[in-house]
DNA sequence: TAAGAGGATAAAA
DNA sequence: TTTTATCCTCTTA
């Protein structure tokens, strides 16, 4: 990754949908921890959200990525030849959040650096719709509310509104949603948000959009597209495990790539992960010690393996793709 | 304490 | 027979 796409580094980040010290930008401190040059007081953020939850959460996300990378892209893929203050003379083969920090130039970096950015951004975009579904599910809990805005009581709207005014410092608005319910409030435009609060509607707007999709994903990695609508044809670990990777919007909390070209992957949650599997194969008692079992019978037989640098959670498929 | 490695054996397909 | 599930002991971080 020697530099950003036009598009995306076109963006400057003072267009971001959110301000820097959202609870989504928790998350993100979790993997881009340093990147705090967007002072905390930065206020002249431009929102624009997304038109559609499809749509828009990408654009949103694609928005994270130029984010980190306008704002420290030490973290994120870098060529050989780029230079930072200190670079580590031995650096590990694998990153434990991006492993396109490869040693000596292994990370090919092809003169128009395509597929490695359609890589990274990938990758980014994986880590990313996991730690905002995360900290979605933080606020669900800290509101005690569902993750599904259709299903909001009023009150709920209240509590949502109030942290969400909270959160990204937006002005009092509570009192212009006041009789409204989440299936009202999501059946709104933003145009409607706008009229109710000229201020901040278009943000809160932007904000239940990523509510409404975020729950959208979250009904797909519930029970029922895990379970028994496939099992009716049998289904390998591996198969399980890459088909899980493959929909980073519903399972990227649980499971990830950390290289999709070398095949590694990640589980942050073990749990899930296993109940899922269980779901499956319609095996209830299933745990991450069985599961884990299983994928060790792949050592053997060259379908899983540890990588070189073996990390707890993460596994490397023999042979990617 | 959770995860990892691997042996042994049972069960399912 | 192959694959996975289950249970186990021991090791590692």
């Amino acid at each position: 990754m020697g530099s950003a796409s036009p598009g995306l580094s076109g963006v400057p980040p003072s267009r971001l949908l959110l301000p820097p010290d959202t609870v989504l930008r928790t998350g993100l401190e979790k993997v881009a921890v340093g990147a705090g040059a967007m002072g905390p007081e930065r206020r002249d953020w431009s929102p624009s959200p997304p038109a559609t939850p499809e749509q828009g959460l990408s654009t949103f996300y694609l928005s994270y990525f130029d984010m980190l990378y306008s704002e420290d892209s030490s973290w994120v893929a870098k060529g050989p030849g780029a230079s930072t203050r200190e670079e580590p003379p031995d650096e590990p083969e694998q990153c434990p959040v991006i492993d396109s920090q490869a040693p000596g130039g292994s990370l090919d970096l092809a003169p128009g650096g395509l597929t490695l950015e359609e890589h990274s951004l990938e990758q980014v975009q994986s880590m990313v719709v996991g730690e905002v579904l995360k900290d979605i599910e933080t606020a669900c809990k800290l509101l005690n509310i569902t993750a599904d805005p259709v299903d909001w009581s009023p009150g709920n709207v209240q509590k949502w509104l109030l942290w969400t005014e909270h959160q990204y410092r937006l002005p009092s608005v509570g009192k212009a949603f006041q009789e409204l319910g989440g299936k009202e409030l999501c059946a709104m435009s933003e145009e409607q948000f706008r009229q109710r609060s000229p201020l901040g509607g278009d943000v809160l707007h932007a904000h239940l959009d990523i509510w409404k999709s975020a729950s959208t994903s979250e009904e797909s990695w519930t029970d029922s597209e895990v379970g028994s609508s496939c099992s009716a044809q049998p289904i390998h670990l591996w198969q399980f495990l890459k088909e899980l990777l493959l929909k980073p919007y519903s399972y990227g909390r649980f499971i990830r790539w950390l290289n999709k070209e070398k095949g590694i992957f990640k589980i942050e949650d073990s749990a899930q992960v296993a109940r899922l599997w269980g779901i499956r194969k319609n095996r209830p008692a299933m745990n991450y010690d069985k599961l884990s079992r299983s994928i060790r019978q792949y050592y053997k037989k060259g379908i899983i393996r540890k990588p070189d640098i073996s990390q707890r959670l993460v596994y490397q498929f023999v042979h990617p793709i």
